[in-house]
DNA sequence: ACCTGAACACCGTTCAAGT
DNA sequence: ACCTGAACACCGTTCAAGT
């Protein structure tokens, strides 16, 4: 028998250290956690004990909250997008540019995303292992070209750029930026002895070139 | 007790069907067999179990020729790389054009082997689960890189293309057919009722003008 | 309502044993 | 030299049972 102080303690350790996990926001400590576990350890590692482990819960835990493992690996993927979504229009915000120099913040924005959130990217773009009709997911993927589209036509509006199909822009702008994003990512752009500042640096100036030549070209 | 004919015939089927694989063949058929489940059923699929399975062989048989799952996954990224190398000089033997056009066919050759060996294309850039180590991978990743700067250079002899530096021109060239093989692969350009050779003719359309558009604004 | 422990099928890897 | 079967640790998933 222990003396009921000692019971009292170790309820309140649980509740201030154990427990705030527990406490209805147990969902968001897993994506937490899984998005540790990537980015640690990488994708072949990502598995739902491990991701339990972390969040120092049970291995059955997350079933609370996930219907299986791909419902995990589809929430982490949904939180990239919304970063995603969230870090194009920040790099908008300068008033002072053109649309033209608008879209080439948000490519270089594009770029930055990746380079920083590595894990993320790889998730939202890896394509296996997640549930790829889930609808939360599919409205959320669309907003990229959707942005895209929107600020090409009000640059075809004022003239700045020509009157080529928006989509077809919107699409070659965003397929330059994701392959900048992953060869960089991937490590195939990396000169030895370059720095990963130089490097990023680099990598942001050649994209933003790139933006502005798609630009030019798409007449 | 059966009788001699039965066992001979046995042995005869042995020899012709399920053995062909096993004189000194089995590694290859493994790579052949993993490239198929990959095809089939998807990265998270791939396993050794299930590859021994499809080639016909005991669970423990692939360790005789691979020293673990890395190694036949890198070992399947290294055929891709290969065909990947075959396919740009391919698509360069048209005589009668410019320097330009020969690497706007390139261009449109890296994305449709991508759009023909998705299964290829997502090992050999999906990253984990490779040996990114192994120095046979390492060499011929860099082929196509180096294929791009070569035919720059020649551009530039000739004054077809201004004088940017080439490999930062091979950089945004290999990322543009990079993001446009992948985005196709992975279907995020899919439009609603547009049929696979309509996509591709459309991609490779795109990517071609891309690839125009960044070498003249290459300056 | 939320979490745990036992259970089952399956995978990666090893190893002694077979031909 | 090459392959097999048993074995072990580990993962995804389920479920009855606990608070």
């Amino acid at each position: 028998m222990l003396p009921v102080s000692t019971l009292l303690s170790e309820n309140m350790a649980r509740k201030a250290d154990a427990r705030p996990y527990h406490h209805g926001d147990l969902k968001n400590a897993l994506i937490a956690a899984g998005l540790r576990v990537l980015t640690e350890q990488g994708v072949p590692a990502l598995n739902l004990r491990e991701v339990a482990r972390v969040a120092g819960v049970s291995h059955a835990a997350p079933y609370r909250h996930f219907p299986d493992k791909q419902a995990l690996i589809t929430a982490i993927a949904i939180e990239g997008f919304e970063m995603l979504a969230a870090a194009l229009p920040a790099a908008d915000s300068a008033p002072h540019g053109s649309t033209i120099d608008r879209l080439a913040a948000a490519g270089v924005a594009y770029l930055c995303f990746a380079i920083d959130n590595p894990a993320h990217i790889r998730i939202m773009f890896g394509g296996d292992g997640m549930r790829r009709d889930d609808p939360a997911l599919y409205a959320i993927s669309k907003f990229g070209l959707e942005y895209l589209v929107t600020h090409i036509q009000i640059a075809q509006a004022t003239g700045e750029i020509g009157q080529a199909d928006a989509l077809d822009t919107a699409k070659s702008l965003w397929a330059a930026m994701h392959g900048f994003a992953l060869l960089v990512i991937e490590g195939q752009f990396r000169a030895p002895g370059e720095a990963d500042v130089a490097m990023r640096a680099h990598a942001t100036a050649l994209a933003e070139r790139c933006v502005r030549s798609i630009l030019h070209g798409m007449r």
